[in-house]
DNA sequence: CTGAAAGCGCTTACAG
DNA sequence: CTGAAAGCGCTTACAG
């Protein structure tokens, strides 16, 4: 900026003007300051003015798996809007792990990014008590944070997981099994409870081996469906956790001799295909992501109301697999 | 860092030895500047860092689509190899416009990143030589960067499209179809010479009724598609030029009386489920992400060679859609 | 309409 | 082992 000042003959505050587009710079000079911009090849650089503005114009996105087919729109989704707010978005997955979660936070924090979107592996988000007080604003998406009050904007897990299997229920089946994630996440537990209070409020039994929570690789979730589909009293229908959940147990379902119903928490490309078409509990992804970024630009623009949280709807969508009759694989 | 200071009784330096972790400090001297951070909440300011460094630790990701089940795990794989090397991603969708593109590239410019992996959307990448001259580090992956001698990572789109249309060919089939994305897309026209080359190697020729490029809607790749089914020629099979493409048209031929055979680039979650399974040439988008991004960093450690082109192989799937014999409507 | 001075929060030599 | 000074490239008051 200094050898376009002196290329142009002018001071560093003129320079200054015309790159930000500031009033009160004749024509004739800021032709002289554009000139000496394009011959030096000059761009301006924004660490610089980060330091002296305090705002960085960026946001920090972190999350469970930038790959994982939920959270990759939930990203588009919060990318579209900060760029609506003219600001960059730092991308990380924190793979589930706590620690990773933390450091990832704190590096976007030591960047200072102007605010933060977290879907949280941890369960303690006290951390981020000195950067909040420090005015970094911080919205939680998909699973709310924890031993901290901040927003949130997550989707009605409950009644979604509630209505999954009650349309099982409705359908005739009693013995329906739950597949879920591991159960440190809130996500897992709620739909859980989801499927307790629909079978309570049908009158039906929970069996202590029709229900499974734990790590969503593929080989514990076959091995658990197969579990299900056997054994004393083996479940006619399934309601499954989450997407990764419910591509493993269609494989397994595929394979299986005798059909068997299966809801599905999350929509799967492609699952309008498959035979039976897959019945899903739909969350919309893309809304968690902007509903979670609007909030938080919401906050930047100086919105200092108490922590809010938001529940956004699910939608069951029948397709053929969650209504299959009962074939009961011990009376026929 | 200058309260640190003044709390701990020492001067600025020392303090930021201890925060670096820099060797020469008491002990006990470092146990009073360590107090002091904590009680103050104290975190390094990472812009002001940068200032004085020259290096920000960070790299950008520019490509189409951050939600794309394509892309998605090609960021995951650049973030880890960032995250490897103790860098943080920044990450932008150029939602196929080179404006965009070419704006997003700037003002991940601005913030100083100290590397920039590409998936262009734009022909023309001259507007990067005074970042380049300026130590900016660039590999495009996927497509080529155009009118730059630059690095770049692709797969070998012409050979892994010839190989499918070959397979459909060894089939039996002899008008075959390709429906491919808009010819100004490296990608699209190098599947299309795959395509072609395939079809003249079998002494076939190729109608041009048999052939569409263009935006991959869902819309016009249905319309298309139902055009080549039908109408004077129809083809007895259907090569499709990526995911989208071919997704939409899995649709079509569901509802399809006649079966068609199907071979799609790009492999698809669940492809292996449908009836008939989709047989595909699948890339591999996350060792795209790798090599790139690990090309990205020798370059950041001073690797100064002339530009690289690495050429990633593809892998032919055979599920089933792809072995379909002919179903000849005109002839029966 | 234009510019010289001070300062954002760090690090880099350099000196004790 | 420790610190005072200068400077990274901008912007913010302030003065002409």
């Amino acid at each position: 900026m200094k050898d376009v000042a002196a290329r142009a003959g002018v001071g560093l505050k003129t320079v200054s003007r015309v790159v930000n587009g500031e009033p009160g710079v004749t024509a004739e000079t800021e032709h002289r300051v554009r000139e000496a911009i394009t011959a030096l090849g000059f761009r301006r650089n924004d660490s610089a003015r980060v330091l002296r503005k305090g705002r960085t114009a960026s946001i920090g996105l972190v999350l469970e798996d930038l790959a994982d087919p939920f959270y990759a729109p939930l990203s588009r989704a919060v990318e579209e809007v900060a760029r609506d707010h003219g600001a960059l978005l730092l991308n990380g997955s924190s793979a589930e792990d706590p620690a990773r979660e933390r450091e990832l936070v704190l590096a976007l924090c030591a960047r200072r990014v102007d605010g933060l979107v977290v879907v949280p592996a941890g369960g303690d988000h006290r951390y981020l008590e000195p950067e909040t007080a420090a005015g970094l604003a911080t919205v939680f998406v998909d699973r709310p944070g924890g031993l901290i009050a901040a927003d949130a904007v997550l989707s009605d897990n409950f009644g979604g997981a509630r209505d999954g299997v009650a349309h099982l229920v409705a359908h005739g089946h009693r013995r329906i099994g739950f597949l879920g994630d591991q159960p440190r996440i809130h996500t897992a537990t709620e739909r859980l409870r989801g499927y307790r209070a629909a079978m309570a409020a049908a009158g039906l039994p929970v069996d202590a081996s029709w229900v499974s929570l734990g790590p969503t690789a593929p080989d514990r979730v076959r091995a658990e469906t197969e579990r299900m589909l056997t054994g004393p009293s083996p479940v006619t229908a399934l309601f499954t956790g989450n997407n990764r959940v419910t591509a493993t147990a269609v494989r397994v379902l595929a394979r299986h001799p005798r059909p068997v119903a299966l809801v599905g928490f999350d929509d799967l490309e492609l699952a309008d295909l498959l035979t039976p078409a897959v019945t899903v509990v739909a969350q919309d992804a893309s809304r968690l992501g902007r509903t979670a970024a609007e909030l938080l630009f919401r906050r930047l623009d100086g919105d200092a109301g108490p922590p809010r949280h938001e529940e956004l709807p699910t939608r069951l969508i029948a397709r053929g697999s969650g209504e299959l009759p009962p074939a009961d694989g011990t009376s026929g």
